[in-house]
DNA sequence: ACGGCAGGTGTACGGCGTACACCTGGTGAT
DNA sequence: ATCACCAGGTGTACGCCGTACACCTGCCGT
């Protein structure tokens, strides 16, 4: 959309800390992290490397300001009417983050190292215990709920990058070819694996409903076998308005 | 233990396969994935760099075998009696999986990009999958099993090597400071984490338990929620005898 | 005694992040 | 209208990285 942010030669606009972010997101989609260098991202800018060192301090500073791009484009829990809809909110959240790693894996690999949260990462998890806490959730489960899901959600997207195969029909033919090539003493070795193998071959293997089965796993076990939790142990913190 | 491991000038015994990986292992321990350079790998075993192609392809052949020294040091379920013991042997396996990766932070990283999974990967999966089929789970519901399962540990892990503390102690520190060197404003857009740091400020936050909360939810869920999935919807394959 | 070859060496190349000194063009105060 | 300033872009250079390629060396079976 903004013209300093499709590759190629540069039209060359003023650059921004904005346009340098952008333009590095942009480049790291296309072409994973390991694509994602100073120096490229100059020449796509159509500009020295140097350059970039006065808009950000450091590459480091500059995974971190992408970083919180790509949590900026995860839609917050819908907010309204908390009470009795905190089951649907966490449930789409939960989709909306998979689906944002699932269009940036790159990220998924980063974040692992980046410990400064950025203005949109403090805010969607504000929203998010915000949600569970006006739920009538005590802090405590709170806590613990968002524990669970968000490591079950990034755990998720971790091995779906991992698997070397993105779609349920491919998902047989690679499973199938591996198989084939391995020595005959794989098989006796490992039987079960060989199950998995034969039977995603012949049924696919849908990482949609995979992801829906462990996530619905969990929403019922917070709200059927944890009764105790919902005990609200204080109020939660004034929203704007009291005292 | 082994005098080529122990970083150092170096004694100097002949080269292999092995001791190099060895010593990668305790380098990428010792400094992070990020410190582990062919060069100064090299140099730890007092040899010029290019000594270590003669038995590793590339760096990424490296890497994936030191991954696999760490998948092998993830002590498979315990397989004795599996009818009635799966869930304390997932449990126990899902707990030494996640100090396996507290021990080597770097590999949580790692393991995201890899997607040749060595023999110790493979025959730690096909024991987790045996376990569970042993146990009577149906062929659909070992995989969903063993995807949420692991999703969670490995999510877990990321989260806890991505928080800027190590033990509960320290939480309350960290948390403080991180608060008041916030400007104002902070306190007001962000309610509810300002409820997380200062709750967590007085209580402190332990990982040992917040793991085995998020666990035993999960686990509770295979057990009761999910009467269904215990059906046996096809015999396991036979470990080695039948037929 | 000797040829071969596994294993260690030396040199070199291109790419990376970034420190530091420099230039340049537009702005605000005079 | 002038001019000093300085934000923002440049050029050069350094030290690190992975690794290709030609080479040497010392042990082994014959």
């Amino acid at each position: 959309m903004n013209p300093a942010t499709t590759g190629s030669p540069a039209p060359r606009q003023r650059l921004s800390r904005d346009v340098v972010l952008a333009a590095a997101l942009d480049l790291a989609d296309r072409e994973g992290d390991g694509g994602l260098s100073m120096r490229t991202l100059a020449t796509e800018l159509g500009v020295v490397p140097m350059a970039l060192y006065k808009h950000v301090a450091n590459k480091d500073e500059l995974i971190d300001g992408i970083v919180d791009l790509v949590w900026a484009q995860v839609e917050p829990p819908d907010t309204s009417d908390d009470v009795t809809h905190w089951r649907p909110a966490m449930r789409s959240r939960a989709a909306s983050l998979r689906r944002t790693l699932r269009r940036h894996p790159w990220a998924v690999g980063l974040l692992e190292t980046r410990m400064r949260p950025g203005p949109a990462n403090l805010a969607q998890h504000d929203a998010m215990m915000g949600c569970l806490r006006r739920a009538g959730f005590s802090f405590r489960t709170t806590v613990h709920v968002t524990s669970v899901l968000d490591a079950y959600v990034y755990g998720f997207a971790l091995q779906e990058q991992t698997l070397p195969f993105d779609t349920a029909e491919e998902s047989g033919d690679v499973a199938r070819q591996k198989l084939e090539q391995q020595p005959a003493e794989f098989a006796a070795a490992f039987p079960y694996l060989v199950e998995v193998v034969t039977e995603l071959g012949a049924a696919g293997y849908d990482y949609d409903s995979e992801f829906a089965t462990g996530l619905d796993l969990i929403l019922d076990g917070v709200e059927h076998l944890r009764p105790a939790w919902s005990t609200v142990d204080a109020p939660p913190p004034a929203a704007g308005a009291s005292r």
